[in-house]
DNA sequence: TATGAATGAGAATTCATTCAT
DNA sequence: TATGAATGAATTCTCATTCAT
């Protein structure tokens, strides 16, 4: 990245701080009502734009969703790499990435919106009207990320056996489920409270007891 | 029900089957679309019918969608009911609710999508716009049933202590969970082959050894 | 006219009857709500009758609406010709014509709203969409009619000098409006009670002192 | 007011004539058609708009025939006020009245055409569905107004005794006729040359022969 | 014959997108 | 550059009319 390297214009400057602007408020949005039901004018309202200076900032509602959808991408992908980075085992790995959502769930809340819809997406027909490019890539890279740790927990015997892809949808679902309580009751769970309780439930049976 | 004992007309039995026709396919497209996205159009379309004559047999989008989403919710709650009904203990009536979701998936998929994307709405704030008549109130029905049969497995000492809202929707989840992986990728994944493996996996840390 | 001479089978008995009773429903409809808010559904459900059936006895809407009009000017126009017959000058036969309208008022309420109607559509550019057949023809003979009673009256020596087309104009809307009044408030204006003192406020600077 | 204190910019100037433009056309449609019938494509076509721009500029039919109505009342309203304002007697101020009328004929002859069919419908049931915020309250004020001045002119001796606001509903009907005569047959009645010999005529019975 | 069923044309309204200034 | 203004395409829904039985 050569965001500190070029100097930029004052121009350039305001360009970016109005583009940073609009990404927010659409994060916002998007997170709020969903792609298709999210309107332009209600984020532009939100972001105190005009309708067409987001359009000239952006090729459309579709580019804007994408960039909306990379940037939580990218964000929520540097809190799970830094969290898993700090597990040493397969095992740690993955209770460190459970932890992680609730890091996102407290730092980018509609960020974490945004994945929550994207897991239902995912797999659904309707899916296909919806740019892919950012979030979607992340849920496979991470995806990837939790079965690769599965296969080698398996392989250095510290899991039992098992398929690996089907416990890592398994390991996220339960994830995202204490997740979604902890958005829409938030009286009742609190995530950080609670993930503990959950790992412990998730994982006693795939551990190894010599472990 | 007088489903044989009523003597229907010819034009009786028309006119059902047309409702029956338009309703199947209202069922595909809210599956596919969602409420908000499907077009009456494009239901029409489907059940080869003008626009109009879908609004002779209905009151309008919502109360097609109530109908078909009261329609779910009665085939998905015999479906479970039947199933729960033969569980004996707490235990055994959850491990059925599990596997009467591959029931389900099987002989009504788009209801079952429908299923799916209540789930999500149950904890969204866009939901407020979508009739909640039917799924959603099968939905509240049985995962009170669900949360109860947690309550009385605890009490009863057949399960460990926790919260049984809190394992409710864990449960739901994780069948949830493959159901999905069953609909998107059926090459790989068979629900009801897969359903005792996942089902051990969630119960062994609730269920007491004992037991 | 062979309504009598003519022997009819019970078939056209029975055709006549509802063609009757459609014919009586639809001018309700019309008067209620004029010629293009009024619905055929609404006309058919009052005459307790298909919508279909009314098309196999009429050729749509304008001509049952044209033949309403029709059914209302020759009752009407009984009414007033009946009247003025009775009157032997051109004053009495005027006289008669505004009382009259208590009569009409009175017999045929639902006529009597679409004579109401049609004052106003016959001088509005709305009025060519509506067939004119019926009642603007009456209006058209009756205006006729006490037109050359005025040229008549002035000739004679009986009326002071004027115009007769707009003191025919004038007489007419006169008696209208308390037509109108009478309709809209019964309770404080009765037409026969109040039509005296209004024939004499509008013929007492019309009528020579002498007569 | 403000009118021409408050600099506009040639943006709000643009917007300005735009809205005039589409409230004229609303205003010649709304007269022609009456408010159920008219259309807004026809408004957008005859003000040369597209159907969705007169969107961004009013809520919807309804406010703009709301709008219409409110300044054909407003300029109505004025007209008629200056014009009473003339007269110093009751019956001076009722013949301002009566000759106001033609300079409204004259000067916003389509807003004449809507006041026409507003007193129709002040007595028809199917008046329910149509704003009455502007017109209708003209109607109401100002009938209320020629009510006062009967019954003041009764009390002061300059009118013979009656029913005041039947004399109101005969006086305004009187001129509605010769305006809606002069309307549509232009060629033989012209408001201003006929209207001395109607209010002659009117008021020979009503005023008192002294005065 | 009488009717339920089906429909096409048109109504109001919304919204993502473009364009002139 | 930023924006208000303008729009076409789509959406939900209505209604007079036709048709098969």
């Amino acid at each position: 990245m050569n965001t500190t390297s070029t100097p930029l214009t004052r121009r350039d400057r305001n360009k970016l701080r109005n583009r940073q602007e609009i990404l927010a408020a659409a994060r916002v949005v998007f997170a709020e009502k969903g792609y298709q039901q999210a309107g332009i004018q209600e984020i532009a309202d939100r972001a105190d734009f005009a309708v067409s200076t987001l359009y000239s900032l952006f090729d459309g509602k579709e580019a804007l969703y994408r960039q909306v959808s990379i940037d939580v991408a990218k964000q929520a992908g540097s809190l799970f790499d830094a969290a898993m980075d700090q597990g040493k085992t397969p095992y740690e790995k993955l209770v460190q990435y459970v932890r992680a959502k609730g890091a996102i769930l407290r730092e980018m809340p509609e960020g974490c919106r945004m994945l929550e819809m994207e897991w239902q997406l995912r797999h659904s027909p309707q899916g296909g009207e919806i740019p892919k490019d950012g979030i979607g890539s992340i849920y496979r890279r991470f995806m990837g990320h939790i079965e690769a740790l599965f296969t080698a927990g398996i392989q250095d015997g510290s899991f039992v056996d098992g398929d690996p892809a089907l416990m890592a949808a398994l390991l996220d679902s339960t994830a995202n489920t204490l997740m979604t309580l902890a958005r829409s009751d938030p009286e009742h769970y609190d995530y950080d409270q609670r993930v503990d309780e959950v790992i412990a439930l998730f994982f006693s049976p795939v551990l190894r007891t010599s472990v």
